[in-house]
DNA sequence: TGACAAAATAAGTAGCTACATAATATCGTT
DNA sequence: AACGATATTATGTAGCTACTTATTTTGTCA
């Protein structure tokens, strides 16, 4: 008998957050500690210990050795965003992928690039500008720049079959990641190519990675209009 | 003596994570089972454990059971996002917060609405538009829609002093949060509202809430040009 | 009263055991 | 060979103990 009367910790969170949500604790108000939530819900302290962590996680309350756990003050919306290879995420749409190089090169990095990737001394970098495509439409064009210094294979790689995207996603892993999202205008050239019109607003995502402390590559990925990002639920 | 030879569950994950860095497994690729790599490093499984659900949670490695973990074969790049109370953005940029309320009435949802909340039949809501001003500038404006289901009191309070965002945000804890980023282009009014020009790219950050299935409010945040929008480290 | 040292406290971490659960692998039967 | 029942396996979870660490409180002395 006795079918699973075990607590979970994902009722332990559940009944935490219920009491928040309800009003029992509010902004800034202190919880019991875990060992006294463990006595009263009858659990391991351990139990409650994983709870508190999803819910800090979460950004829901803050914990403090000694201070204890209290609920955030300053309530914030904590959102993860997924953001998968391109050819991914046409694919998933139910899109038909295509990729399309339009240049690539050797450039002396401009200020706000050498800025994205945090070096100050002036630097030589391979520029490169593709296209990807679903059902023929354009949907990103990427504007990328790739360090020599970390990716030396760049040089003598063929992106006219494979986007830098994909293979320095899957040759390249990093271990820091920054990412900026904001909106442009489309200029002229940017437009004709997104096949829009000059002027149009546009989501971007730019994202930067290192490797340590060397930077990999920074990456300015402007969506066509209409694009949105949801959050991962 | 043994001055804490120990080994955490922050080392193992960083040995692992090391490990993919260096190419010594690629995506796809099956890493030991927890109890081998727990002989390896001398460590106890749960410490094993406890790394590997902090790999998964960033989206390195996969999971199953009797499946074994292996890097991911499609690796994401996640993000999380700490999106604040406005007011308090604004002073953490060190800017002197001001607020206006445009506009509050009762009101037929329209459609985009309802959608939002995920509800399909018609329905009143509360709308208000408010602008949130830094240093006496326009820094975002609002347009929201709030439910007098669940928010009953929305009718009574007087919004010309305290933002709804701030109201809300301290007395209707939500269970469930989506997050939409997109660009637009400012309208007539939207333009004159944040002081910019007609057609300027502006980047809208998209919020609703729920009390379990209940919808407490939607939001559209229009940011001013020039915004954006950085991961927290 | 103020400053500093010592004690107390609550969360954080590591280790162990035991059992649950979900996949997969195996094997016997038709 | 196809199928289904069964065994195996690797992770997931809960409980316990012991110890560590950061922080606050208290207490003592100048």
């Amino acid at each position: 008998m006795t079918p699973t009367n075990r607590i979970s910790w994902k009722d332990v969170r559940d009944e935490i957050h219920e009491a928040i949500l309800t009003g029992r604790y509010g902004p800034g108000d202190r919880l019991p500690r875990d060992a006294d939530i463990a006595v009263q819900l009858n659990c391991a302290r351990s139990t409650v210990q994983r709870a508190m962590q999803d819910l800090t996680d979460s950004g829901l309350v803050e914990r403090r050795r000694k201070g204890g756990t209290r609920v955030r003050p300053d309530p914030v919306t904590r959102a993860t965003f997924d953001i998968p290879v391109t050819r991914r995420e046409i694919e998933q749409k139910g899109g038909r992928y295509g990729y399309q190089l339009i240049h690539s090169a050797e450039k002396d990095a401009p200020r706000g690039v050498l800025a994205a990737c945090e070096i100050s001394s002036p630097c030589r970098m391979q520029q490169i500008e593709a296209l990807h495509l679903s059902d023929g439409q354009p949907y990103i064009l990427e504007d990328r720049w790739v360090s020599f210094e970390t990716v030396p294979e760049i040089r003598d790689l063929d992106l006219t079959r494979q986007s830098a995207n994909e293979w320095l996603v899957t040759n390249k892993p990093y271990s820091r990641c920054d990412l900026r999202f904001y909106a442009i205008s489309a200029d002229d050239r940017t437009a004709e190519l997104l096949n829009t019109v000059p002027g149009a607003a546009l989501f971007v995502i730019e994202r930067t990675t290192w490797l340590d402390a060397a930077p990999i590559t920074t990456v300015k990925a402007i969506t066509t209009p209409g694009y949105h990002l949801l959050t991962t639920i």
